[in-house]
DNA sequence: CGTCTAGCCGTACACTGTACGGTAAGGAGC
DNA sequence: GCTCCTTACCGTACAGTGTACGGCTAGACG
């Protein structure tokens, strides 16, 4: 249930990520309709509302009325075809996102909770591998473009800009892979994180040493109590976001000062 | 090819991750010297070498040389099975880790370390959602104790200790995904990081858009010529680690002031 | 020696991505 | 209006997956 963007012949991804040679539709096609653009439809919704374990080329061209090797008219493969709704969907990072402060930390900020914002919408993408060999599209380009902005004009050069869109990028997915591993943890066994704490704690309780373990009897407990389970992601991600920033900033007034 | 912990039933997961009430062998198993252990043992060797997507349960047994149901005799399902490889590999962390310093900051830079290490010696380990419903054995409790111990002694209450812990773990699991993407996508095509991107380059550079996007058009290709690649994972890590200890020295200084 | 238990495993089911080859519908040229 | 050709469409097949079910049999116990 892992799919791996960059997997596909490069030329063949690039021309179709740009929309480039699209021809005007002849022959049966036009008559049901069908393009690149409405098959990544489908599959992105489809995604959306079952998960990237749905996701399989019988069960979309299902959706989309046709039999199933019809979808390879239009699309390589299924590499090819998650490429595609990866980098459709991140261009929507620019309706997540609208820069107001001059404030660079500010801006920071909103860029984490948009990409937050952008995994609660897709929690399928935490499911492709994409930060390898990203498939180069508009959607990714745009995304890119304005999460450097944000960081843009405080002082770092180019190559840390890069680094710290993409550390915070990478700190959001890594939270969010909390959320949504959660939710397929309840999914799989209709058991809510609650209850799953509820049935596990006793055993922990009795088997668990306390001498063996002091650290872990002292903490454990109170951390627990807390979060009211073992991880609770949005708690992380608050908490981790306010040390991130925090950590950058030293890096912002460390150039700014020298 | 995603695994998720927790999903089994809590009691029976929890009394094979304790080895409770492992009877002594009777019948033909004996003859086979067939064990929990050893079906363990044998499903971190395939996923070490072969990756998570080559530990099928037929192939399990062929390896233990028993037909593919006899796994079940030993471990209801492969559910069970990698929660209990989990726990085996997290608790390998002892051997890469030995707290030396009495700094904090430097202890949790060798904490954040010997995760690397261990993601390195086990890659598979990121495609275990294990996060949400860690499987609660001896090895993730030998794990957690001794990186709360790195934090112990810096002046930070016991929920915040738990939450630095969960913030740096969390860090370089994202990071080290990087890596074993990339070699996933490496894998899959048969071309090289440094092919892919020599074959990509020239489709973005002729399709791009500079007046679309400016800030790309000057970042990237000095973030690119500085890294070979699109991402850097390595680089990333060195990069990401000292913005995360900054962050955290601004809480601890913060804790200790008042 | 008889019985019983527990380890072992063959078969079957509903899935997956996609290679291959066949069919037929629509546009182009006359 | 007829023919031809391109191309969209799709049925079938293959090698896999996890595991439920039920049968077999080797060893232990009375």
């Amino acid at each position: 249930m892992t799919e791996i963007t960059g997997t596909g012949d490069p030329a063949r991804s690039m021309a179709l990520l740009w929309r480039e040679s699209e021809p005007a539709p002849r022959g049966r096609g036009a008559a049901a309709g069908l393009s690149v653009d409405r098959v990544v439809t489908a599959g992105i919704a489809l995604a959306d509302t079952e998960g990237l374990g749905a996701l399989s080329m019988r069960r979309l061209a299902t959706d989309l009325g046709v039999g199933a090797m019809t979808v390879y008219t239009y699309v390589p493969g299924k590499a090819e075809l998650v490429d595609l709704m990866v980098d459709a969907v991140l261009g929507e990072m620019a309706d997540l996102y609208t820069p107001v402060s001059d404030d660079w930390r500010a801006r920071l900020e909103a860029v984490a909770r948009a990409n937050w914002s952008l995994y609660e919408r897709h929690p399928w993408l935490l499911h492709v591998a994409a930060s390898g060999r990203p498939p180069l599209g508009p959607g990714v380009m745009a995304k890119y473009e304005l999460e450097l902005r944000a960081v843009d004009g405080s002082g770092l050069d180019e190559v840390a800009m890069d680094a710290v869109v993409t550390l915070v990028d990478g700190f959001v997915a890594g939270t969010a892979r909390g959320v949504v591993e959660q939710a397929a943890a309840q999914q799989a066994t209709g058991i809510s994180e609650a209850e799953w704490w509820a049935a596990t704690e006793p055993f922990v309780a009795r088997v668990f040493d306390a001498e063996a373990y002091p650290t872990v009897a002292r903490v454990g407990p109170i951390a627990g109590e807390a979060q009211q389970a073992a991880y609770d992601p949005r708690r992380a991600f608050e908490f981790g976001l306010t040390r991130l920033l925090d950590g950058i900033a030293v890096l912002v007034e460390g150039t700014n000062r020298s």
